[in-house]
DNA sequence: GTAGTCATGTAAGAGGTTACATGATTAG
DNA sequence: CTAATCATGTAACCTCTTACATGACTAC
């Protein structure tokens, strides 16, 4: 139940509609943990049934309206206790893993694209994980504004630190996976070159025979 | 539809019945992309009506039969066609660093326990993925002999190499997140260090007003 | 007036988890 | 004879994806 706990840990620093939970779970949290916008209006729902959430309905301009929801105080030790809590280990599931297990079964070339795409995605993640972090160090987070005004002064280091440290995280993922991407596409040049020679032996071989 | 890829892959080496890719999806490809065996059986029989794999029934002692799966022509183009085309990424999900960004709901003694579990976590994916690094080059592994003997020696180097660049790949995830959890730890240590000075200064500033 | 943003959903289907269920075979 | 392994599934439930659907508000 990851998304209900993204929520509420979202939540558990201001009040928000559905609309601006979308946007976080697409941009700043959904660099973690994305969701779509039709997982999340119905599970806003459901978590208000449960009473984990309340929704305030508040005008919008003449004739439109909108939901706030805010964080309830039953909702709230949910989610200090699914922080406090172990958490499992999901499966091991990395499609491009996977690909990589069976790049034998493609020419080396579309093995080197396919590299050639992780060092761009990673690339890509890596700019804007340590966008994030830097933001919040800087204090330039929306969000993490409210948050700490909820706070202890004495707490907010910690609050930033520990939150940019969790994109550090994906950072180092990052990184690591353009290493060996890298490292990829140099052991596919060497394959090859070592087969043109292989192959090139082996026709001699039978031409002599 | 990774799942039914996977399974490819495998058949692709050698045929086998839903029992041996069981043990597949736990143990080898497993530690890339796992599956239960509730998900393997159907798959294996939607799989059959398309056409990708066939099916021999063969006996197991005296009343006792098995199904053991083999690709197909079609199966084969599937899995080179799939191996050939470039991958879209699936969007960001990873509970421990959802919990992470969170990390400042619970108490600083949680947050260590849970990068404790990080990196013993970890440390036990990354002896696994070294071991499967190396039993592959050791062709140790019964599917890569399998599959090596359908293939022209001259590639026989290229299709190890290539498979245990894969799992290097989580070799290079695993030790990036265990100095991740490290570096955590030491975090902590210090966030707790200050804050500790920060609230007894906090206190005499309170107490000489 | 019109394009972009704000705002909230529904529905069908695919993929994955957990628990339940059964029985033959083989090695000791 | 008994425990481990071989062998094959079903069912209910939850999560996530993709496509469809609507309409008010705001800045230009």
């Amino acid at each position: 139940m990851s998304l209900r706990h993204a929520i509420l840990g979202v939540l558990s620093a201001a009040p928000l509609t559905g609309y601006d939970l979308v946007q976080y779970m697409h941009d700043s949290v959904g660099y973690v943990w994305s969701a779509p916008k039709s997982q999340i209006y119905p599970e806003l729902r459901k978590m208000e049934e449960h009473g984990l959430v309340s929704a305030t309905v508040a005008p919008r301009g003449q004739h439109a309206q909108k939901r706030i929801y805010a964080i309830t105080d039953e909702g709230a030790a949910e989610i200090e206790r699914w922080a406090a809590n172990r958490m499992e280990y999901p499966p091991d599931r990395d499609p491009l893993r996977l690909k990589a297990i069976f790049f034998d079964l493609a020419p080396f070339e579309a093995a080197r694209e396919q590299l050639r795409a992780h060092v761009a995605h990673y690339t890509r993640r890596l700019a804007q994980w340590e966008e994030r972090a830097a933001a919040l160090r800087a204090r330039r987070v929306h969000i993490l504004q409210r948050r700490l005004a909820q706070r202890a002064p004495e707490e907010h280091e910690a609050i930033i630190e520990l939150k940019a440290f969790a994109f550090e995280g994906n950072v180092a993922r990052a990184k690591a996976e353009i290493g060996w991407a890298e490292r990829g596409l140099e052991l596919i040049d060497a394959l090859e070159a070592r087969r043109a020679g292989a192959s090139g032996r082996a026709r001699r071989e039978r031409a002599s025979r």
